[in-house]
DNA sequence: GTAGGGTTAG
């Protein structure tokens, strides 16, 4: 090529050009090339800047690139095309269009070759306004004949969620191509309308066009996007059979799907399939074969597949850490994050995100909120992703400060009214004890989903304001949107909260009979929940007996605490053997189990149970020296009334109060206050309550103030107990949250009643 | 001296 161009340039020309054509390499060719071209005073040659354009564009250099063209005295359509066909090629969108309207301001006009830059700058910024109108340009200056345009415009309606435009353009262009079905296609199969999609897909045949790999990928990918993941494999399955061979980014898509199906045979079958095309060394390939073993919970394969990459790349290391963590691994995950970091490799937003999301998942909620300051002091921006994996934590800690600051960054950001960021917003406030910010969330938020709405919902039923979250419940069906099994957890927990067993029925019933969803395992146990909770024990235990599945530990948890609840001796006997066998090492259950004994002065079967817990090796499980301490102090209670032992079993207490806790146990309380009267737990306690309170670590304020405590543990029924006396002897308000709900304790009374 | 469609985190 050179060698034509070359001639029609004087020796001048013939250096400078060649500096261009050998700068593509380094950046300082450019300056020079650029600092000939200015000493000549040929700026305006057309080839020539529109080249050093696209050059300084290659290297980032857009300020340089943009100046260039405002020198050249009448900058043609071809200099401004350089820059942007570059700048949306550099995925620089906004100023793309920018640099087109600048260019139609200079009267310059567009012809096809750049217009379908300038959709697709539409299209990726979703600019649906700025789209029509570049559609508009297009229609009156005679260019929506061009395949090419026509294709671009019907992918830009697609970005804009415009689907029925994208399908109009799609109509009437006057040929339909390959790209232009694709886009079509995988839109389709993106927004889950299975049937349209395979209806066009067969059509394809009739206008004669025939797809190709990129028709399969966006169909298979856009199915991925629909979470419709059996259609994806099924069009895997297809395209195989139809003789098509899948490339890198099907292998990709599809690792993706069998993951999500967690279908272990069908990946190592698509595994050997990649292994013999020879594919198997492919960057995405391979981490998608990490993520896929993660999903399907093979820890060893994942390991494998990481290990045998040569050059890990920032997708594998984010893959591996996901799915070590995913696996509930999160000390490996950990360790292989520091080892990343030791590496001196660029960790981006993705792997700092993921880190953050395992620690939340794995209970290290403070851990969570140190990596991601770390992260921030390491020069990387949170987004929108980052946010809701961070706000668990502070919920969980009821890390309310920290919790604002992400708000804060929400709002500065402008991510605050992503479905995500705004769930897990009000999600925050109101495990942070605040419903009313909660509540002014949802409102802000300009569009909401159904996890929207089901999260204010679950707010209300976790603060006990049944009401509210009925209203919610009716507002939401009224806004067109269906509950789903989500909200229906939520509305019978608000039930169970008040005590509404007629209501939980009407809730429960018309689930499965006006909305067509099918009662869940965590349905069944909210139901146990509630009418155990209300002393109807025996028709809880009727309600297990009539599920159409196998009862899990959550269901027979439900009945077994109710049990201990009401102290009902036949019916936890029955929920506890069942819990034995299918939790043998939760040393809850044992304990509960020993509590309802321990209620009837039951002494041989309290230590019956002592004896099991001992014999499945839980010797060395707080839960058993809990229910020794317990019966020893009942024992003395029983006879001698002085109480001397108190300061000694106190410091019993506090160890292994702290053992319990690390456990994720609330330590139980009032073992010392059951069976005694009134006034002598006042005086037995009156010395002692705040160090007994200290010890159990859920009080640690000078008696008095009000104060909040707010930590995730299994509060029980005897703890309750306490609370409800601490705030009466000591005259003050205490707010505790457990797993799942609030209490507000105030002169010996609790706001959510006795059920506790 | 230039186009449009498909791959990873919750």
């Amino acid at each position: 090529m050179s060698r034509q161009v070359l001639p029609l340039f004087d020796n001048l020309h013939r250096g400078v050009f060649l500096c261009l054509t050998s700068a593509a390499s380094s950046l300082s060719h450019v300056r020079q090339a650029h600092a000939h071209i200015l000493k000549a005073g040929i700026i305006d040659h057309t080839a020539l800047s529109s080249k050093l354009i696209s050059l300084y564009v290659n290297h980032q250099c857009f300020p340089e690139a943009q100046l260039i063209l405002h020198s050249i005295p009448e900058p043609s359509l071809f200099s401004f095309s350089t820059l942007i066909y570059a700048l949306t090629r550099s995925n620089l969108l906004a100023l793309s269009l920018s640099v087109f309207s600048q260019m139609l301001s200079y009267g310059v006009l567009p012809d096809s070759r750049i217009i379908p830059s300038v959709i697709k700058a539409c299209g990726g910024l979703s600019a649906l306004e700025a789209g029509k109108q570049v559609h508009g340009i297009v229609f009156t200056s005679g260019l929506d004949s061009d395949d090419c345009v026509g294709a671009s415009l019907v992918n830009m309606y697609v970005k804009c969620d415009e689907i029925r435009d994208a399908h109009k353009v799609f109509d009437r262009l006057p040929q339909r191509d390959v790209v232009s079905c694709s886009a079509l296609l995988s839109a389709y199969a993106r927004k889950g309308r299975v049937d349209v999609t395979m209806k066009l897909f067969n059509e394809m045949k009739d206008f004669g066009v025939e797809p190709n790999i990129i028709t399969w990928n966006g169909v298979i990918s856009g199915f991925n996007h629909s979470r419709d993941y059996i259609e994806a494999v099924v069009m895997f399955q297809r395209m195989h059979s139809e003789g098509y061979y899948p490339d890198d980014t099907t292998f990709s898509s599809v690792l993706s799907a069998v993951g999500d199906l967690k279908e272990l045979k069908i990946g190592i079958q698509v595994h050997c399939c990649l292994i013999k095309q020879g594919l198997g060394q492919e960057r995405y390939v391979r981490s998608a074969l990490v993520d896929m073993y993660g999903k399907c919970a093979c820890t060893l394969e994942l390991t494998r597949a990481f290990d045998e990459i040569d050059e890990k790349d920032i997708g594998a290391c984010n893959a591996v850490i996901t799915g070590l963590c995913r696996n509930g691994l999160i000390y490996n995950a950990l360790k292989a994050f520091e080892q990343f970091r030791d590496k001196g490799m660029e960790l981006n937003v993705v792997t700092w995100t993921s880190i953050v999301a395992g620690c939340t998942q794995n209970g290290r909620d403070i851990q969570a909120l140190q990596l991601f300051r770390e992260m921030q002091s390491a020069g990387l921006k949170p987004n929108s992703v980052t946010i809701p994996c961070l706000l668990p934590a502070c919920g969980n800690i009821a890390a309310l400060m920290h919790g604002k600051a992400a708000h804060c960054f929400a709002l500065r950001t402008g991510i605050a009214d992503d479905f995500f960021v705004g769930s897990a917003l009000i999600d925050m406030y109101a495990k942070c004890g605040r419903i009313h910010m909660s509540r002014l969330c949802f409102d802000k938020m300009p569009t909401k989903n159904l996890v929207c709405w089901n999260a204010i919902m679950g707010g209300y039923a976790m603060h006990g304001k049944t009401k509210e979250a009925k209203e919610i419940f009716d507002l939401m069906q009224r806004a067109g949107h269906e509950p789903d099994l989500i909200s229906f957890c939520c509305m019978l927990s608000a039930c169970s909260q008040g005590g509404l067993v007629e209501e939980g029925w009407s809730f429960f019933n018309s689930m499965t009979k006006e909305h067509r969803i099918e009662a869940k395992m965590e349905h069944y146990a909210s139901m146990v929940n509630l009418l155990g909770r209300a002393g109807k024990l025996e028709e809880a235990y009727a309600l297990i007996n009539q599920m159409p599945f196998e009862p899990d530990a959550c269901v027979w948890g439900a009945l077994l605490g109710s049990c201990r609840l009401h102290n009902n001796v036949s019916l936890g006997e029955i929920a506890a053997e069942k819990l034995f066998k299918l939790e043998p090492e939760n040393p809850g259950n044992y304990v509960l189990l020993s509590n309802i004994y321990a209620s009837k002065a039951r002494w041989s079967e309290v230590n019956a149970v002592r004896d099991i817990m001992i014999s499945r090796g839980l010797k060395k499980n707080p839960g058993c020296s809990w229910i020794e301490v317990k019966n020893k102090v009942h024992m003395l209670l029983a006879g001698d009334k002085s109480h001397a032992e108190m300061p000694q079993i106190l410091e019993k207490l506090n160890e292994l109060s702290m053992e319990m806790k690390k456990a994720g146990y609330c330590p139980e309380t009032d073992f010392v206050l059951q069976d005694v009267e009134e006034q002598d737990k006042e005086q037995m306690l009156g010395e002692h309550s705040e160090k007994l309170a200290v010890a159990l670590g859920l009080l640690n304020t000078p008696a008095g103030t009000p104060l909040q405590v707010i930590k995730n543990l299994r509060i029980c029924r005897d703890c309750h107990a306490f609370m409800k006396f601490i705030s009466r002897i000591e005259g003050r308000e205490i707010f505790v949250r457990d797993t799942n709900r609030f209490h507000h304790f105030k002169d010996g009374a609790c706001s959510c009643g006795d059920f506790w």
